[in-house]
DNA sequence: ATGACCTAACTTTTAGGA
């Protein structure tokens, strides 16, 4: 079963780079993030005809996720929003159990975490909040003992070898070390990074700003993360990264992240 | 020579991104 994750930045923008995508790649399951757009406005046909199942949690304008499913799997128990935000209006995590004949089921959430920046601003503190609920939520599925995995942006930079130029993200919400240290309290949950359990090289980068020419100058950071269970990094087989599609035509800032896991 | 932002929206500027 292959997982990718992909930050789009607007679905209406990226559809011709997303079905082209499923055509080439063929992922089982996609978690998108950074719809912006409301669900009715999500070109569900389009996605549906390339034969994938849809489900969406969509706001206006900003954020959004979404799971794709590839068939014959099919998606159940559908968790939009993480346990303890009812309050929370922010469309950021949507999840399912994917199963189907012949594939042990694997529970995967599509994730958009808060940018935080500036960070004497509210917006800090809420991430950090967003942060610690993803971590209870992360600790309760992984009391289930089953395969798990939580995809997408996180808006993480976990170590320095994830950043071309680290001191350019020294007071950035998403090096400062307390960011740093919650995504680490998520692996002490028991959760594995898959690409930096696949490949321990520098250089692995997930997002390039559009400014400056951060992609022909590579300099990247990687915050697109797959955060295993136990049972998830039993069956992990491969983990990559498709830079290439950075250098596609009106590309999305973030490349699609891929873990391939075995059936059982 | 090179790189010179992108997206959505109550759009002609602003907010948000990272």
């Amino acid at each position: 079963m292959r997982i990718t994750t992909w930050n789009v930045n607007s679905i209406k923008q990226r559809l011709p780079h997303l079905l082209g995508f499923l055509d080439e790649a063929k992922p089982d399951v996609v978690c998108l993030q950074e719809l912006k757009c409301q669900d009715e406005a999500f070109p569900r046909a389009e996605v549906e005809a390339a034969g994938y199942a849809v489900e969406t949690l969509g706001q206006k304008a900003y954020n959004g996720v979404a799971l794709l499913v590839r068939a014959p799997l099919a998606m159940a128990e559908i968790r939009r929003g993480l346990p303890g935000d009812a309050a929370d209006e922010q469309a950021r995590y949507i999840e399912a159990v994917v199963a189907g004949e012949g594939t042990a089921p694997v529970r995967v959430a599509s994730i958009y975490l808060p940018n935080g920046n500036p960070v004497d601003s509210p917006k800090y503190p809420y991430k950090l909040a967003f942060l610690e609920r993803l971590r209870r939520h992360a600790r309760t599925l992984a009391e289930a003992e089953v395969p798990v995995v939580l995809a997408g942006d996180y808006n993480v930079i976990p170590d320095p070898a994830d950043a071309a130029d680290p001191e350019a993200w020294r007071a950035d919400a998403l090096f400062l070390p307390a960011s740093r240290a919650a995504f680490r309290a998520l692996l002490t949950e028991g959760y594995t990074d898959a690409v930096r359990a696949c490949d321990p090289r520098d250089g692995l980068y997930t997002f390039w700003d559009y400014q400056a020419g951060c992609w022909p100058r590579n300099q990247g950071i990687r915050i697109d993360h797959l955060l295993l269970s136990p049972q998830a990094a039993d069956r992990l087989v491969s983990a990559s990264v498709q830079k290439h599609l950075r250098g596609s035509d009106k590309p999305s800032d973030h490349v699609p992240v891929t873990v391939e896991l075995s059936a059982h």
